[in-house]
RNA sequence: GGGCCAGUGGUCUAGUGGUUAUGACGUCGCGCUUACAACGCGGAGGUCGCCGGUUCAAUUCCGGCCUGGCCCA
């Protein structure tokens, strides 16, 4: 017998998967085609434990799917395009990325991502992952590009780009714009000025009562307290949280702007804090992110105070040109000159600043290009509405959030790394040549325009700088997958795809953007199905993050404990909820691959490995009640597999393998097995479900079941691997040799657990001589009885008797069933059932005299109808009895449930 | 602030309108049994987040609140 080892026979697999290419995909396959539109993974770094699972869950998928006959497309592939690829070099190198030619710094980022490539591909042979290298594909290429341009020229052509203003982060110093992962946020001590805001129009005296309005010789004005008091030219309304008790007064009046001749509305916003300055707030073009959300909440005109080097603009009148901090202290000076500034008091603000220099960041007005989506809004949820979404819930995130769009898709980015917009522009005009479809992929930076000159106005044409927004390369992966543009047999053979895993937080993105680029260059929705992946929390329930340290390294586990183990974790998070990662689960698997390398390893010690045992003309009682509770357990696992409900499926296999199988059934029969009694029946069952369960386990520990699979089973079975071998079928349904099966279970497992009561050791011989129970229980196990006496160690002369023992019964307690009484007497239920808990003794008496009680021995239950109806009889209670022995005095009676048995004193 | 999800023994989790709420890890006790001591068997451990409502009956359904996760260009 070969020692198990379960790294050595990782190791092993892994390798000998590679040389025998059982996971490519056939193009000339007659087999059904089943698709997976795996998530590109990002190039910025080694995998952590989270997008391990998730790689995982959909490993399940792959291997599942090939089992049950697909011809299975399970694309090895990374996504390489991007800011955060940029921005790590960038950190890394301690440079920015205009510090350094433009091409060689693109050729800096490939390098870096081209590492991570080569460390995540061995981290996915090690993490047992199934994907397919021949159909292998990277974003950054320029076969994958040249599919972004070409899918960007064919919406352009049909009116759904156009170019527009759009306000990002900046930094003033930098002189550039700034993604939301390069602003880090830091305190700072700042001045909070309340300045006064003068009504236009005449107010009644009671409202100076209220906090924060006042008034003095040039009239009534509101305080608004502010930390930018430059911003103030821009002020574009003024605002209050409508619970405030100052709301219905102050909503629709009209301020006067300090020092700046501009006339402001008051509005209520529940984004309003009441507790911070007085609870009034000024709102300006564009101080911060929650300015930015108020700019489209109401439409607001983007009228900028600050440019992009950090100056004023020439809507600040005199101030204009000066530099912000200078601006703010003039103001701040003018206003307190002028009589409008009331006091300044220290404040502690948390700030975004640029990563590299520090400067605080500001918004400013950029042009950028779009991709219309307001108008597809009805196309997208159509679409998702012909899929099927696992979990559910899901697709509603999916509609909340198209429902609640209000903008088109900025697609453009001014970076380097990602790629290039397909056009040039005329420096005179703007007027945008786009590139030619045949000459894709183009980099406008590099290559020549199609046309030399401007059609418009014979202008010079310049290459685009801008890059497109990496979701515009992600989210055509399933037309690249399909061949879309390229081979259009097989597109029509693969569009749509089968299935899209991916993690929730990218419901917005890469799922919104797959759904609406797919449907408007093809028509037809991308996929069938769509699995949603939760998010894996770091130990301590906190989401990983590499900032925060507690990145959890997926080889390190698999280091301690086997891929195997780690995929039974994985397989214990339930899809589409935040699981933490824990250890313990992990450990639970090293169990789990044990019991189930010992369970294999006892059925083969015990049955012929060269051929397929026959299956008997008669299956006995037990072998019938396994192999149904088997079958039960294949459809059970096959309808959840099929709902991607891989955390169920998993307990459902472990538990008919460690209790149904191993604790009961294995025990029942080894003494069989042992002194050749029925072992053709035998045989035959535990190969089948030995077979058959290493086959439910396969797609979720894929090394161990194929090493026992080639150990024990590949000889009769023929299949080169189990993991090509076809999925279990259910063998046998037997409702009645089930609930046989079920009785002799009970029978047995009570009597183990009372011998390990009373300390007995379970192999030890007991004098138990007579088992007595009513004909229709005795009828149940008769027919496992030499199971039973084997089983239990019962000596040869027991016996099963169809009636009661000579015994005197005594009961001990009356139950009242509450869903029988409940339905039956409504408001009279807890009344009744409290009368009979209290008036145990007597109705015991009642009980022993009659043998049954009726409703008019309740008192409050004397209803007219229900009179002379018997409790027992009906179930609306139940008793408990105890026994007593009458007569034998050699021997003792206990009893179990339905079961009396006799045993002999010693 | 909005949308979706979750809150169950020390920790993590399953599940349910009706008697005694599932399992794992940990913990405690007993036991080497011709598959398994890296194992088996048994025990202890819970106001099912809080407050209200519906109901004869709520951990489960409904509403509100609190806490955590994801997303909000």
């Amino acid at each position: 017998m070969t020692e198990y080892d379960q790294k050595r026979i990782e190791r092993k697999w892994q390798k000998k998967w590679q040389e025998m290419k059982i996971y490519y995909f056939d193009f000339d396959s007659d087999k059904e085609t089943y698709s997976i539109d795996v998530p590109p993974r990002y190039a910025s770094g080694p995998l952590h434990a989270g997008h391990a699972v998730h790689y995982t869950h959909i490993d399940f998928a792959a291997r599942y799917k090939r089992m049950r006959g697909y011809n299975v497309f399970f694309p090895l592939c990374f996504d390489v395009n991007g800011i955060p690829i940029e921005e790590r070099v960038e950190r890394k190198m301690n440079i920015t990325r205009k510090d350094v030619d433009r091409h060689r710094f693109i050729r800096l980022c490939s390098e870096f991502a081209e590492k991570n490539i080569k460390t995540m591909i061995d981290q996915f042979i090690r993490l047992g992952e199934s994907m397919d290298p021949s159909i292998y594909y990277q974003t950054n290429k320029e076969y994958y590009r040249r599919l972004t341009q070409i899918s960007f020229i064919l919406l352009y052509n049909r009116g759904y780009i156009y170019k527009g203003e759009f306000p990002v982060n900046w930094c003033p110093r930098c002189m550039t714009a700034m993604a939301d992962a390069e602003v880090v946020y830091v305190d700072r001590t700042t001045s909070l000025n309340t300045i006064k805001f003068y009504f236009t129009e005449e107010q009644p005296e009671q409202v100076l009562k209220y906090h924060g309005i006042g008034r003095d010789l040039n009239g009534m004005y509101v305080e608004i307290a502010t930390t930018r008091p430059e911003m103030l030219p821009s002020c574009q309304i003024v605002a209050v949280h409508p619970s405030d008790e100052r709301a219905p007064w102050l909503v629709g009046q009209t301020l006067k702007v300090p020092m700046f001749d501009k006339k402001v509305k008051i509005v209520e916003d529940e984004a309003v804090d009441p507790s911070f300055g007085t609870g009034i707030v000024m709102i300006c073009t564009i101080g911060d992110k929650e300015d930015l959300r108020w700019v489209f909440k109401y439409k607001l005109p983007i009228e900028m105070s600050i440019n992009e080097e950090g100056k004023m603009t020439k809507i600040c009148g005199i101030y204009s040109g000066m530099k912000i901090e200078d601006a703010r202290k003039k103001i701040i000076e003018d206003l307190n000159k002028k009589g409008f500034l009331i006091k300044q008091q220290p404040l502690q603000q948390n700030i975004g600043v640029c990563w590299r220099c520090k400067t605080p960041i500001e918004f400013i007005n950029t042009k950028q290009w779009f991709l219309k989506t307001l108008p597809f809004k009805k196309m997208v949820l159509e679409n998702s509405n012909k899929m099927n979404w696992y979990p559910r819930f899901m697709k509603t995130r999916l509609e909340e959030w198209v429902n609640s769009l209000e903008w088109d898709w900025v697609i453009s980015r001014q970076r380097y790394f990602a790629t290039p917009i397909p056009l040039w522009e005329c420096e005179k005009c703007e007027h945008p040549v786009l590139a030619r479809i045949e000459d894709c992929y183009v980099d406008p930076t590099i290559d020549n325009p199609p046309i030399e000159k401007c059609p418009k106005c014979g202008g010079k044409l310049r290459g685009c700088e801008d890059v497109f927004d990496t979701w515009m390369d992600s989210s055509i992966s399933p037309l690249y997958n399909t061949f879309w543009y390229r081979d259009n047999k097989k597109f029509e053979k693969l569009y749509p795809m089968s299935l899209r895993p991916q993690s929730h937080d990218i419901i917005r993105t890469w799922a919104f953007y797959t759904i609406l680029r797919c449907t408007l260059l093809t028509g037809e929705k991308p996929f069938e199905n769509m699995m949603m992946g939760g998010f894996i929390l770091s130990e301590d329930g906190t989401p990983m993050h590499a900032s925060l340290g507690n990145v959890i390294d997926p080889l390190q586990i698999i280091d301690q404990y086997s891929t195997d183990a780690f995929r039974c974790y994985a397989a214990s998070c339930a899809l589409g909820e935040d699981n933490p990662f824990r250890h313990k689960d992990v450990i639970r698997g090293t169990r789990l691959l044990r019991k189930l390398w010992n369970v294999e390893k006892f059925i083969f010690t015990n049955i012929d490995k060269k051929t397929q045992p026959k299956k008997p003309t008669k299956l006995q009682d037990i072998d019938r009640w396994i192999l149904t509770k088997y079958s039960k357990l294949v459809k059970k696992c096959t309808q959840l597999m099929d709902e991607f409900n891989y955390s169920q499926t998993m307990k459902e296999i472990e538990y008919f393998l460690w209790h149904e199988l191993a604790d009961h059934y294995i025990e029942m029969i080894k003494t069989s097995i042992y002194n050749n009694k029925n072992t053709e029946s035998i045989k035959y069952t535990l190969y089948t479900i030995g077979l058959g369960i290493l086959k439910l386990f396969a797609p979720f520990i894929p090394h161990i079941t194929e090493e026992i699979y080639h150990l024990y089973f590949k000889k009769p079975d023929k299949h080169k691997s189990i993991h090509t071998s076809p999925w279990p079928k259910p063998v046998l349904i037997d409702k009645e040799a089930e609930e046989k099966g079920e009785h002799v279970k009970n029978y047995i497992a009570q009597i183990r657990a009372w011998k390990s009561k009373q300390g007995i050791p379970l192999n030890t011989p007991i004098k138990f001589i007579a088992t007595y129970a009513s004909k229709q229980y005795i009828s149940k196990i008769k027919s496992s009885e030499y199971i039973i006496k084997t089983t239990l160690k019962y000596p040869e002369k027991h016996r099963f008797i169809p009636r009661k023992p000579d015994v005197e019964e005594k009961i001990m307690a009356i139950t009242p069933i509450p869903s029988k009484i409940g339905p039956e007497f409504k408001q009279k239920s807890k009344e009744i059932i409290q009368w009979i808990n209290k008036n145990q003794n007597m109705l015991t008496k009642k009980l022993e005299k009659n043998g049954d009680i009726t409703w008019s021995d309740i008192p409050p239950a004397k209803l007219e109808k229900k009179k002379d109806e018997y409790l027992i009889k009906n179930g609306y209670i139940k008793i408990e009895k105890t026994i007593k022995i009458r007569g034998k005095t050699k021997s003792t009676v206990l009893q179990f449930n339905n079961f009396y048995i006799e045993t002999i004193n010693t």
